[in-house]
DNA sequence: TGCTAAACTGAAAGTGCTTTCAAAAACGAA
DNA sequence: TTCGTTTTTGAAAGCACTTTCAGTTTAGCA
């Protein structure tokens, strides 16, 4: 039969000890400052009683909580959670204690700004992909919560950014290079691009810039704006292979709706790269599997920077906000 | 300039609104206690003072969290992601957060083990696919830890299942149906499966079995076990394929793996599925992408059901633990 | 042996909230 | 008006630790 006993506290080991409590929140925070006879006798008793302290209340005295919340949208697709993978591998060395917060909806991040920064249940956030009204970053950094901005800036928040329009430059120079001639283009360029901010329309104008700049256009009908999910960019790749005159490339702004753009590709029996020319953006785990010629913007490390820029400022927060640029490198593979 | 001041407490508010901080503490937990007037007169000061409660503070003296905590190894893996997703919608609804624990290796795993349900700093926790000592499994069990088990099972815990021997039979019967004569296996059924328990074998089993009563035999040179990694995966695809009479059909215990079956058959221009059928297991969001057959296992599903079990198990702690088995389902695409 | 400095220990205050208990206020009916 | 209710409210006791401060031991040395 479990016993259901409740856990020890400090007290009950202060008592079996034969000592006071303070003397065993030393021999667990400052051991040399104790007595090693002392120190012996507390440790059995610890042992004894299985002695753990309590969370929460440690975190109370101490005012921090060694936790560090993650804002992220669509905790479902790939990049965000390479992302993530990053920021947890630097968190889980510095034993600091990773809190997710998914974020569907406009709302929901509007919940989550408000209270977490008062609620001090975390000493840092880290905040990915997501739009951030200007009135919310202030409070952020009023109310002195650590932050850190990814895809995403303000000037009084710690961000880290990525050159996406130098990315969509270089997957038009590629192409170029491979002597294509006819181009399209498929990504969530839709006008309010919602909470999410997926920065595509940049990648879209520097694609465009370079095409432009070497003669060559790309007209309304090869751009299709389509949300991130599956069916939809399905369907926008057909409309695209399906068009009189077919562009002989196309570029995907994430990596995820490349893949759909392969996929239809294979069903209508185009063959890649012969036929069509398929680039992606982000390359995400699975681009290597596949073979995809993509940007890669180091997922991983950009979870890892973040986490150590937090870390670093929450450790001391007078350093000045940073604002870091990420490099991108066009990886080529087998799909161009 | 941010007016680091620190944030108003309960206390402020009181003051500000002339009445004690237990009417305050009313007033945000047990609104119809108190008198309109006094209301509208605390929550002036509210508002005025920004005030929010402390987190940590509430949880102390409600001895209660409102956080999930989920112990996954591979933080990296495709599967584990879906399956976090399906945690993390139902966590979100129920207004409980997410605390993810990465797991890296076995004394990683028995640090949180020992310190997480004494610390009581969560209120719940979610073990996937890790394999759990029976002494530390009766702790997290004696010590009135809420507990579900993913992919791992123990008597006092509840906990979700598969039938991975059924998914092994389902593929080979797939194939036999498929006229296949040669097979091969990929996937890590090294000794000691380490501390993440990636029930392969049982996978492996099953495939044996319906493959051994339809009179075939499966010799051990087409039995590759490598690491869920890819260059290891890729090197076990690259042995199997370059075998004197290579096999016809390939199961792979992963999708991950099955995809670097995939890869590499393209590099040895091996068509797939004429040359070679390939099925993968899991059922990850790429595997319809990439049109690979494979057994899906509903990740996102048990990720919610579990979320759903151990949330009515912390309402009320008094219901038996439950053992769920989970349906598993061949879903054919194009690689058989 | 006596003195001083160093090492150790305990009492108590602080952390910010919930909740119980009892007192005060308000209300109604007689 | 007065007494008995019912509604509101405040004081204070948790909750389980950390940490400061002052007091007590101990050790070292003359």
């Amino acid at each position: 039969m479990p016993s259901r006993k409740k856990s020890p506290t400090i007290y009950d080991v202060a008592k079996l000890s034969g000592v006071s409590i303070s003397t065993i929140s030393r021999v667990l925070n400052a051991p040399d400052m104790v007595n090693s006879e002392t120190h012996k006798h507390v440790m059995n008793a610890i042992d004894q009683l299985g002695f753990v302290p309590r969370a929460e209340a440690r975190a109370r005295a101490l005012q921090s909580t060694a936790r560090i919340g993650v804002l992220t949208p669509f905790f479902t697709a790939p990049s965000f959670v390479q992302r993530l993978r990053g920021v947890a591998s630097t968190l889980s060395k510095a034993n600091y204690e990773l809190l997710i917060y998914p974020v569907d909806s406009m709302d929901h991040l509007q919940g989550y700004i408000s209270s977490i920064p008062l609620m001090r249940n975390v000493d840092g956030l880290i905040i990915m992909s997501l739009s951030l009204e200007s009135q919310d970053a202030e409070r952020l950094s009023n109310n002195g919560m650590e932050t850190v901005l990814i895809e995403y800036s303000h000037p009084q928040l710690n961000s880290i950014l990525i050159d996406d329009e130098h990315g969509g430059r270089l997957v038009a120079e590629h192409l170029l290079g491979k002597g294509h001639k006819t181009f399209a283009f498929l990504g969530d360029i839709e006008p309010p691009e919602r909470f999410s901010i997926h920065p595509v329309k940049s990648r879209l104008t520097g694609f465009k810039q370079v095409l432009h700049d070497a003669g060559y256009s790309l007209p309304k009908a090869y751009i299709r704006s389509c949300p991130y999910m599956q069916e939809e960019s399905r369907q926008a790749a057909l409309e695209l292979l399906s068009l009189p005159k077919p562009p002989t490339a196309i570029f995907a702004a994430s990596d995820m709706q490349a893949l759909s753009v392969m996929k239809v590709a294979r069903q209508l029996n185009v063959r890649i790269p012969q036929d069509l020319a398929v680039v992606g953006f982000d390359d995400i785990d699975v681009a290597d599997h596949v073979d995809l010629t993509t940007i890669r913007q180091h997922l991983d490390e950009s979870g890892r920077l973040a986490a150590e820029i937090l870390l670093n400022r929450v450790a001391d927060p007078s350093r000045p906000p940073q604002q870091i640029n990420l490099p991108l490198t066009l990886i080529e593979r087998q799909t161009t």
